[in-house]
RNA sequence: CGGGGUGUAGCUUAGCCUGGUAGAGCGCCUGGUUUGGGACCAGGAGGUCGUAGGUUCGAAUCCUAUCGCCCCGACCA
């Protein structure tokens, strides 16, 4: 059992100044963290408890799941990440370590990093270690500080520069192998979340710079979160509006036939959707052709979308470019002839089609048919393009950003959408990284063949927080009973009185027999800074210990949950108490 | 990195527009009265007003630069 007068519980009347949103400010009132810098955090005692407490809820079932836990360093040699397959995209947001003494000399490059990640530092390990079939699959997991320099922390914990990440690596033999220990973790991640008492639904994903086939990420729903979740009540889909699809275009739509020449019109000083469907054009957006310009690992490309379509970036990843970005103007009448506004893809206007890197269009302009566009002139556009007929298009797919309201993929129903907090991530990565290190083994027909590899995160020190989010009222945080810092608070009014702490102490033996942990109120404080404090730290449950109660021969006792109390007479308070711990640890 | 905001005591802040030498609440220390939902009284400590220049007889206040922090965007667990 903790003493508070002994423990160290810094509760703070007032929200900081810094904090946005509910979680944030109850992580600094209620004494969990202190802030060092932006996106940098010192856990107090009682922060700490609850990382401990996520750690080994994670440490169990991920171990459950086949991980073997290990630790990796957090300083890496930069060669690592040279060596690898995304160096450019990855050294942006890492934290550069020089040698000592560096700092005096001309500006270089960096001899080390501080390890956003580990599948640089694991894949090596694991080339060297292991070179027969008869080892795999093996899947090690470390849970571990990592280091990112994020352009924006935000949010307290919620994206920190340092933080707190379990983080794991499957090698397989095969791909049949690889999709097994992608669900076996998939299946500890959902039994993670579930014990800590928090809801995190899984969604597909994107799999970004990662690179990789397919991905799922683990959201808390919150309005707070970074990341919108498309989802379908009725079939159960749901994804990260990043990869989230529609069926807006029906299966087996035919090609619309032409419906005239194509005939330029001029438009001066039209360069916007908006402007060509307003009079006197009258053009509405989902009858026009959208261009946008991209560059691809320094090649122009052209994305052809619905006018009234907004383009969603990261699905351009799919078209395999390490770096893609949006043109600049110059360069995009460098290589349109015109300026924006005024472009369009349709065989005969493109000033040099031969410089592009392709032309993608989004399949959703098919159910323009005939549509308007650009000229690639500016001030012009030309009305009656056909998609089969006229556009320039080397490749189809979905580009467009989903919408709420469109159907379901799988069910046709109107999709939702909500906001969400990403607390995991789960990636099939292939064989990208170990191809890269040669982290290959030998089969039993002497065959040597690349490892097949997974990866797996979730974000212990956000999911903290994201817990908070999810389990709050307005008097402060509601712990779920199995990350609570401490599960019984013992509140006592009077702990001068030998009869009230005597009673304290012996209600809190029972408690810990129980299996709780036990915060004892013994600070002499007024009644009503102890309630204020216990509801704000959220313990989830109080026992009172009063002047009033032990003049009637009674403690009270009160879940953080519920609103009523329960008057226990002092003969039954060590079994009442233990049966409603009992109660409590199953209930979560 | 672009856009917007902000920096005054440990915390929350007033004062800034219209320059005249910094005020409150909480917290802290001392004493007293209180004691079931953030008590009250009396006394006290604590601030180079982010930093550096400039304007001025005089700058928290006006100007310039710079740094930190917060919010919106691109990125992520």
């Amino acid at each position: 059992m903790t003493l508070w007068s002994q423990f160290f519980i810094p509760t703070l009347k007032e929200s900081p100044a810094d904090a946005e949103i509910a979680s944030h400010k109850l992580l600094v009132r209620a004494g969990l963290v202190r802030k060092l810098s932006g996106g940098l955090y010192t856990y107090l005692p009682l922060g700490l408890r609850v990382m401990q407490k996520l750690t080994e809820i994670c440490r169990q079932e991920i171990n459950a799941g086949g991980g073997i836990e290990l630790w990796m360093p957090h300083v890496h040699p930069v060669e690592n990440w040279e060596q690898g397959p995304r160096w450019a995209a990855a050294r942006e947001i890492m934290f550069r370590a020089d040698s000592a003494g560096d700092g005096q000399r001309a500006p270089r490059e960096p001899q080390f990093v501080l390890g956003p990640t580990h599948e640089e530092i694991i894949t090596p390990l694991v080339k060297t270690e292991i070179t027969s079939y008869r080892d795999l699959p093996k899947n090690f997991y470390q849970i571990a500080t990592k280091f990112r320099n994020e352009i924006r922390p935000r949010y307290g914990l919620m994206r920190a520069r340092e933080f707190v990440m379990m983080d794991a690596y499957s090698f397989d033999t095969n791909d049949e192998g690889a999709v097994k220990s992608y669900f076996a973790m998939k299946t500890a991640y959902e039994r993670f979340f579930r014990r800590i008492g928090t809801l995190a639904i899984a969604v597909e994903a994107d799999t970004g710079v990662m690179g990789g086939s397919y991905s799922h990420e683990f959201m808390v729903p919150a309005e707070v979160g970074d990341d919108d979740i498309i989802y379908c009540e009725e079939s159960g889909y749901a994804a990260n509006r990043e990869k989230a699809t529609s069926r807006l275009v029906p299966d087996g739509l035919a090609d619309a036939a032409p419906a005239g020449e194509i005939t330029e019109f001029a438009t001066p000083g039209v360069v916007t959707i908006a402007a060509l469907e307003a009079a006197p054009y009258g053009v509405p957006a989902d009858q026009q052709f959208k261009t946008l310009v991209y560059i691809g690992d320094g090649k122009p490309f052209l994305v052809i979308l619905r006018g009234c379509d907004e383009l969603e970036e990261a699905k351009l990843g799919q078209l395999g470019f390490g770096l893609f970005r949006p043109a600049t103007a110059e360069e995009i009448v460098a290589v349109m002839g015109a300026k924006p506004g005024s472009l369009g893809a349709v065989r005969g206007t493109l000033a040099n089609p031969g410089a592009l890197a392709g032309v993608f269009a989004d399949a959703a302009i098919r159910l323009i048919g005939n549509g308007t566009t650009g000229a690639n002139k500016d001030g012009f556009h030309v009305r009656n393009v056909n998609v089969a007929r006229d556009l320039a298009i080397s490749r189809f797919g979905d580009f467009r950003r989903v919408r709420a309201g469109e159907p379901c993929p799988r069910s046709g129903q109107p999709l939702k959408s909500r906001r969400g907090i990403e607390v995991g991530h789960i990636f099939k990565l292939g064989t990208k990284y170990s191809e890269k290190f040669g982290a290959v083994y030998t089969d039993d027909q002497k065959q040597s063949h690349p490892m097949v590899m997974g990866c797996y995160g979730i974000g212990i020190s956000r999911t903290l927080q994201a817990v908070i989010e999810q389990s709050h009222d307005a008097d402060g945080i509601v712990w779920p009973w199995s990350v609570a810092p401490f599960q019984v608070l013992i509140c006592v009014f009077d702990p001068q009185l030998a009869e009230a702490s005597d009673l304290a102490k012996r209600l809190a033996a029972a408690a810990e027999r129980a299996g709780a942990d036990v915060l004892i109120d013994d600070r002499t404080e007024r009644p009503g800074v102890k309630f204020k404090d216990a509801d704000l730290i959220g313990i989830p449950l109080r026992v009172t210990i009063g002047g009033k109660g032990l003049k009637e021969g009674i403690v009270e006792v009160k879940a953080r949950r519920a609103k009523d109390v329960s008057k226990v007479p002092l003969a039954d308070a060590e079994t009442h108490l233990a049966s409603t711990i009992a109660a409590l640890a199953a209930g979560t």
